[in-house]
DNA sequence: TGAAGACTTGACCAATCGGTCAAGATGAGA
DNA sequence: TCTCATCTTGACCGATTGGTCAAGTCTTCA
């Protein structure tokens, strides 16, 4: 029988430590952005020397884009939740839920995404290209597909995508605007499924889509 | 007679150097973000010398403040086309082209005011709280007032105004995106009106506003 | 026209930050 | 226990950057 490791273990301290430091770099380029970010901040919330934090990440850019990539596979988790079922209503209503409830749950995510984007991708351009490029074609598809079998009104699926994106993103990177407008409180769960039931709410409506009808209107 | 003033007098170089710093300034920050950009960037974008720039503007921050100011007058201008009228088809219906607008023609500021939001509104927290509070609570008051005379149906007013910022800066904020799925072109005019249309139209059907009809669905 | 204030600018400085290094601590295998 | 590779860390360095300064130049106006 293989010797038990003692849970300090070389091998199980070094993804501790890694666990730690991303969770940390997460948080600070999510406040703070990429160039407004430190090593130093970083290494200081994980609570080991900076020094330390260069030894498992070379570079603040390496560090940063392994960051980029947990997220983005975050967002292809929920993007596959729109292929649950091939019926319009359960997938527009499940993949808006799951956008929204990552939007809760991973608001960090969220926010390095975006200033990911609003800095022109410089780290994450060529998953825009390929893998997202891919993924919104084949979903234009689909619902283009829907619209001809006069399942939903006939809109413009990209422009239909970029609202349930944008508003979904915009509960956690807008999270501080939001709290503002709610007397400076976060949302409590009631008020966050309020939201989720008024954006799905909306959206269906928005497309012709009436549950407990069938079929869209005109 | 008052002398004519040359086309240099000094009031007009001020005006025209400090019309120069913030233009270039905006673009900066849009791109980079506070921290990202650099004075040095921004005073070679305005075609001037690093110290002149602090001449005009002390402080990066005073800079970037009068950068943000500019932004929120736009953003209250476009906010007042939503008292163009009492009819709620028209009132979003010029609030979403006014913001979609703005998205199109001030990318950058949008952008800049995202990254504000992002980082947790260093320098606009006041605004936030007051003119922006103010202007909101009001409005979520006569989308309510609609409701209740059943002109629409009964969302939650909080989360349509969230829906439409939400989407109609995304074209911004998020422009970088939107480019790279469109095979890393602009989007045309004719693309754009399609969105604004789009997005007015599954705004006003999402709630039960039909134009040519009258009144709310159920 | 000349004095006074407004504006311009290259050179410079102090602070910050990403990253290095060398010396030591620690754990695994023989 | 001894050895070696892995890990830890304080001190340090060069580069960048926000901001200053002093020595000019240009406008205005009496």
């Amino acid at each position: 029988m293989k010797p038990l490791q003692k849970p300090t273990s070389r091998t199980a301290a070094r993804a501790e430590n890694e666990r730690l430091i991303l969770e940390a770099a997460e948080a600070v380029f999510a406040e703070h952005g990429f160039k407004g970010a430190t090593t130093g901040q970083i290494a200081d919330r994980a609570g080991i020397p900076k020094a330390n934090l260069h030894y498992y990440f070379p570079t603040k850019e390496s560090l940063y884009r392994q960051v980029v990539e947990n997220i983005f596979q975050i967002w292809l988790d929920a993007a596959n939740t729109f292929d649950d079922c091939d019926d319009p209503e359960v997938a527009l209503t499940s993949y808006i839920n799951a956008k929204m409830d990552i939007s809760r749950r991973h608001p960090m995510g969220s926010k390095v995404w975006a200033n990911e984007i609003l800095h022109k991708a410089p780290v994450i351009q060529d998953y825009l290209e390929t893998t997202l490029d891919e993924w919104t074609e084949s979903r234009i598809a689909v619902i283009e597909r829907w619209i001809r079998e006069g399942r939903m009104a006939p809109v413009d699926p990209r422009t239909l995508l970029y609202m349930i994106w944008a508003t979904t993103q915009h509960y956690a990177d807008f999270n501080h605007q939001i709290e503002t407008l709610n007397a400076g409180k976060p949302l409590s769960d009631e008020q966050f499924e309020t939201a989720k039931k008024t954006v799905v709410g909306i959206i269906l409506a928005g497309v012709g889509i009436h549950p407990g009808g069938k079929g869209a209107g005109a």
